[in-house]
DNA sequence: CGGACTATTGATTTGCGTCAAAGATTGTGG
DNA sequence: CCACAATCTTTGACGCAAATCAATAGTCCG
């Protein structure tokens, strides 16, 4: 097991205990998962819609996209993935049909297979519910994309986007700040349903405003409530259960 | 305990028995749950988002809607949910923060408590792994709600909801058929990021072109081929993993 | 240094929203 | 059982946000 193994596999287990309660034998099982260290080069599909696969990847560097796509082959970005979180969890109980995964820059994986994660969470109680939890995560954000392509005009769109991966980033809100999102205009706008040519227009018009700035993969902005006013953005769903205390324990392990 | 609540709860287990394997103490113990079972009237909210609950809302009839809302209020619907589903089994381990549940129809629910829910999920592996799997479907549906949102135009849009419903609906899809679905023009605007007005005239064509009939609230279509293709609609996201053999038990109970 | 993305800007078109008003349907109370 | 209100549907005229088409500049990488 390498470094990068165990710093990554600790961060993936922070991110469970800001919102799960796990002993120290339950937190030690998971650091004790066996994982395959992959690196995948930037703009590779790396999973494919409808394709089974039997383990799980855990992003230990760089940028991770979801997708579907549609009959002509246009792609629609479901979610963003950031290192220390599983891009596909959902697949050791569902290991079909929930999109595709693409590398947005060069990335690395840790690959852990599906069997060990659900024995963890047949074994660990605890670590079942955690990880359901931690899905339920991912389904709220999805919820909040349907929200915001649904209803929301170009500009608040891009900036809401903005706003979560700034919070999610765990980027500084309390002055300026600034931040690596390495995608391109295109992209952006396959994760907004808009098209390139309109996202960059739009990126002007904020930049004008002063509300964000994003050139070239980096995002930054000199007031966090200005962003978050415009991309109409309330940050609860994303912290939510920050207060792991308030899921009790139901059941003593065996 | 009434016979609609047991009938309910049988055709929740049925759903879950499609896709995931469960014995027979694990399968009685979900027909022993006690549930409190609740009227709602048609229009009547009856979860706000960022309000916390303390217990899951199985329905045994009528139509619900899960809804976001945007600053000016106008809501965005995110997902549908019909007799049979839980509309918020994710609250169980996530009680807050994943949108409002509205009644379509005169709805009732019965209210199973989030507390007797996660303890089953402990004590038994297999139903947390069922519960668990059971979420990652309707985050599945969720992913292709903003695949439909965020590239495709009216007329496929439309179309493709009438198509997840006619499935999900257990609707034969064999020859011409016809289903209840209880929404205005508005509120199908209202799920599919349009406007009422807009969907009105888009419906007419559908009708023109021989594809869909909805007539207040009636569905029906003459060949489930023509209306699959004109919402661009594949069903394996559905399906998938209909043949529970392949989700091997890992463990045995205790 | 050349080739391939990526970003930027302009001109034009179009799908959908907005506003408005008239029918149709359903529900309610007298 | 009728009358009237409320909601839902339908249609038309008009405007606008975003798509499309097209061409020029940057920027990155081997």
């Amino acid at each position: 097991m390498t470094g990068l193994a165990q710093l990554t596999l600790q961060r993936f287990l922070d991110r469970l205990l800001l919102r799960s309660v796990l002993n120290l034998e339950e937190q030690s099982a998971i650091l004790a998962l066996t994982t395959q260290e992959v690196s995948i080069r930037s703009r590779q599909d790396f999973a494919r819609e409808n394709q089974e696969s039997s383990y799980c990847c855990l992003i230990a560097s760089g940028l991770v996209a979801r997708f579907g796509q549609q009959n002509d082959g246009s792609r629609q970005i479901t979610a963003f993935h950031i290192p220390g979180e599983m891009a596909d969890l959902h697949s050791a109980v569902r290991p079909i049909g929930i999109g595709g995964l693409q590398a947005l820059s060069d990335v690395v994986t840790l690959r852990i297979c599906h069997d060990s994660i659900r024995q963890l969470a047949a074994r660990y109680p605890a670590i079942g519910e955690a990880l359901w939890r931690d899905c339920m995560l991912d389904a709220a954000i999805l919820m909040k994309w349907v929200v915001n392509l649904g209803g929301r005009d170009a500009m608040t769109r891009l900036a809401n986007v903005f706003c979560e991966m700034t919070v999610r980033y765990n980027v500084d809100r309390s002055g300026a700040a600034k931040f690596d999102f390495p995608v391109t205009q295109e992209q952006l706008g396959e994760a907004v349903g808009l098209t390139g040519v309109h996202v960059n227009r739009v990126l002007r018009t904020l930049r004008e405003k002063s509300i964000v700035w994003f050139v070239r993969g980096i995002v930054s902005f000199r007031d966090w409530g200005t962003l978050a006013r415009a991309g109409e953005f309330d940050p609860a769903y994303l912290l939510a259960d920050t207060k792991p205390e308030r899921q009790r324990r139901l059941l003593m392990p065996i």
